[in-house]
DNA sequence: GTCTATAGAGGGATAGAC
DNA sequence: GTCTATCCCTCTATAGAC
């Protein structure tokens, strides 16, 4: 679970904002959003905690804005790197390779927030972000359809629910996968690529 | 994520300790350790909040001991369908229908607690737990083994990190599959089989 | 074994000076 | 834009009566 440095929200601006947002994601990430204070924030980034709200009305603000910056960097990293693929085999790998970045890289901390602090949002703020997730998930169901049709993927297989399946398998990877042992990313996208591609591709 | 009334424990006594024990994990699931007060327990099993205290010492003695029987529970479970199944591939169904039994049916929400409620855990406690989890999943290395074998699963494949994608995949089933529809269990169990086995036997 | 009452601590958020 | 000071609330846990 990520002790590294990855704290910085890749592309953010050194602002008090910005920083404020970094800080949060790694530490709502390693205490709860409920345990982690706003005092143990405000220490994080050299602050009184009276300051913090200067910059976000409420707790939940600063929670929200985290995840909407997390969701918007991974979207546009993905459909980058969607462009770059040449084949459909390469567009389900830049896919699963795009997702296990963002659980596994400078943003896995904010993913881990997206993912497991759901709760805490307030009901529109859910309904907001969900809206922003949307855009992403079409990516993949997109590329699946493809792949379907181009006889990479079974027949018979309900790509909704085969996403839901690589959404869960490549999320939990946030809990045990250590970047910087002997398989690397790239590698475990390859691994991942034959749960879902026929025979194994 | 189970509205329904699958908030008690099966196999749980009625007893004080039992109900609060089934309140609590469905609260808990609900709101969040954090955000879920004695006061809500208490409540919910028809006590005042000084009272839950005669049953159990702190707050988090109730956490660790809603995993320690959700553990327990889908442990047994599963060793008994495994008893039952009769080749490799009916055992690798048998884990997958348990698990998904474990994570969408009666105990579900004491599974969600169990997988999101982690950090609410002293350390000591997370020990504990984790052992007692440890005999759970070697069940499932070992049927993965024999599958490698009798040339179910590809000899390339590394059934750890297989084991580690298919605890994603069926845990984070909690979040969309609603039982009572046109899929059930089994079907589902059935869906998740090509994700490991090979050609898609 | 359950109740009432409350101690004791810590939290989010605000006000106003600088 | 940051600080100090603090209000006000809620929470876990305890004490002692019944």
């Amino acid at each position: 679970m990520g002790t590294k440095a990855n704290s910085l929200l890749a592309g953010m601006e050194d602002t008090p904002r910005g920083r404020i947002l970094a800080a949060a994601a790694h530490l709502f990430q390693k205490k709860g959003f409920e345990r982690a204070t706003v005092r143990d924030l405000a220490q994080a980034v050299g602050m009184q905690s009276g300051s913090i709200f200067h910059h976000f009305k409420t707790k939940e603000e600063i929670l929200r804005n985290v995840m909407i910056e997390v969701i918007r960097f991974n979207t546009e990293r993905m459909e980058q790197e969607l462009k770059n693929a040449k084949d459909i085999r390469g567009k389900v790998l830049a896919l699963m390779k795009s997702e296990l970045q963002s659980v596994n890289g400078e943003t896995g901390e904010a993913m881990a927030v997206l993912i497991y602090e759901w709760r805490s949002l307030k009901p529109e703020s859910q309904q907001e972000i969900l809206e922003l997730r949307e855009v992403y998930e079409q990516m993949w169901l997109n590329v699946f359809d493809d792949a379907k049709e181009a006889g990479l993927i079974e027949e018979d297989v309900d790509t909704f629910i085969l996403r839901r399946f690589i959404t869960g398998a490549l999320g939990w990877s946030n809990f045990w996968y250590k970047p910087g042992g002997a398989l690397d990313i790239s590698a475990l996208a390859e691994k991942s690529l034959s749960l879902v591609l026929k025979g194994k591709c």
